[in-house]
DNA sequence: GATGAATGAGGCTTCATTCAT
DNA sequence: AATGAATGAAGCCTCATTCAT
């Protein structure tokens, strides 16, 4: 399988960091293979062109990242403190690789719509996460028994990315974990019965 | 003044209807020009250059948007309703025109990150409406004392921003407007004592 | 129209240049560009693609070609008559053009399958006015009157593409005018009754 | 000698259906290997390039072609019969391998001059062959004593590949063997005294 | 003010060939 | 002898912008 190989995850990291540092319209393929230290030809042996490795790029670590999280999720008993391990972890993950970071954030979303859509495929796995999430909330009575499940999400989901969003914006200055406590009130208290 | 002749708006709705239509990729300035009924010479008789006329755009539109919701918000005496006004009129004008919609929703974003950052500017705008109607009622004892006015600020935009983008990418398939109470309820609940 | 304009001639003309002398798989863009006087984006105002400036070539030789021979054969009554009249122009206007010479009887042979049969439908018009001498001459009693005309047309054909095909390979070293009652002999003897 | 091990004529009979199947721009190095049940690595120890695969293919083909043809003839006596035999086995054998009979008339015909050039050489023994019966008719008699051998030879070899080439572009939908008789008459009273 | 023909820089991808195993 | 992963050169086309009319 290409996705075990120790170039398909190279190139892919050389990516993420071309990307982070010169920008989505700046990113060459050229410029990865530099950066992975393979020839330019090498690339396509791993990827069919050049929006596949966006995708995959996407798909490989947002994987990772709705995994861990599941994981963690799963050692919590009330979907309030699931919830506070989503937070903390989506922006733990993000200041963890401030390269990523800044390809999620704002590089990748000026990729065409053709990416934007299948990268919208991968994100529902996360957006799942969140349902399941909103779901267990409402039937424990954490949260309030008509709660529109679809409209809760979008906010959890939209003010997490907002925050991240900003915090990239402003160059990572301030420590974005510190925000997770904060945040998690504003949720929580929004979905309480 | 450039901003009041006709043609300045003329070759601005033209770029709403072209991106809206075809795709920001897809939106030359040729293909605006023929929209606005003029040269492409003409375009850089009122734009610096394509640039220009996406900032305009953005600023042309969310100045009047701006100036609406916060003739509208006057109205209104406690923060709650004040906030209701905001996003049912956010939601609303939206609906209004489909085209805007879709460029500002889902086209602009795919810009590069010069462009975004001089939208985040005109944002700004937008933004301190929402922190004056998040002082107002910290003030009036209707939202919590301790509110951290950035991070509630992002809660409310990223919330109405992600609900916005939903729908667009929905094909707007339902009716907008029917969600503003539901969302407002989620955000007054986030930020009450 | 495109095709009467002095540049869409030009372009033409110099792409002949450059294939004849640089060959087939030499002949880039930017060198047609360069040799008509033009910016390679100028070609792309006058043709589609590099395939329709190949295309359009033949089209617009081949067509001259044949609408000449087509006059000049019109003036003799007998069809042997014509028949010469076939075989010693088209050997006077190939040595009249030593470079479109080497590109329609060697360079254009090795494009890709695509353009070839797009060229084969400009040579049926060529093929057609075979045709119509051969009619004429059974009709007259000058050809046998048993001639299956496909097998006598690929004969005519198939026999003046070679004679002209060698000749360039060799360089164009010999008078091929010199040798048209040569092939007229050769023809015009194995249609006979 | 490379050519009599088993892998050599295994390359090059895969090299006929690859091309024949995917046309010759489609034929790359890798296809021609995966279809020879070789690696890619393993084509270079029997060809030096691929150039050289193409002409190996023809000489080796176009080897038995004029050997068996060769043969053939030597059973007749008349220049005219020798003749018939040429036309007759010349389409037999296309006719027997549909593959060849696409390569040889189309595909190869779009390598660059280069090949071209070398494919010519190797068509020089055919040509020979040609020559001999054209001279051995005009000693005999049966051809006309002041005829072009050179002209006559092109008439001979421009008509039957002519033939030939039509049949293979009409995707061999008709039988050519049944128009030997046909293309032998043409040919012979062309060169009859 | 208005036009629109002309400009020219810039990057993804293919595939013949090599060479370490 | 055989493999097949890795190499890297090379060119078509788009489109924002200019400027002579």
């Amino acid at each position: 399988m290409k996705r075990d190989k120790p170039k398909f995850k190279q190139i892919i990291d050389a990516a993420v960091v071309v990307i982070a540092e010169k920008g989505y319209h700046q990113a060459q393929v050229s410029k990865i293979a530099k950066q992975a230290g393979v020839a330019d030809g090498t690339i396509y042996l791993y990827f069919k062109n050049k929006e596949d490795i966006l995708i995959s790029l996407f798909e490989e670590k947002m994987g990772q990242f709705v995994e861990k999280i599941r994981n963690k999720m799963a050692r919590k008993e009330s979907a309030v403190d699931q919830l506070y391990v989503l937070v903390e972890n989506h922006f733990l993950m993000l200041s963890e690789d401030q390269h990523l970071a800044i390809v999620t954030q704002l590089e990748l979303r000026q990729s065409n719509k053709d990416i934007r859509l299948k990268i919208n495929k991968v994100l529902k796995e996360y957006l799942l996460l969140v349902d399941e999430v909103l779901h267990s909330g409402v039937e424990s009575g954490d949260f309030s028994e008509d709660l529109d499940i679809r409209l809760a999400r979008q906010m959890v989901f939209g003010t997490i990315d907002e925050v991240a969003t900003t915090w990239v914006i402003n160059e990572q200055k301030y420590d974005i974990n510190k925000l997770a406590p904060g945040v998690h009130s504003l949720i929580a208290k929004g979905l309480r019965p």
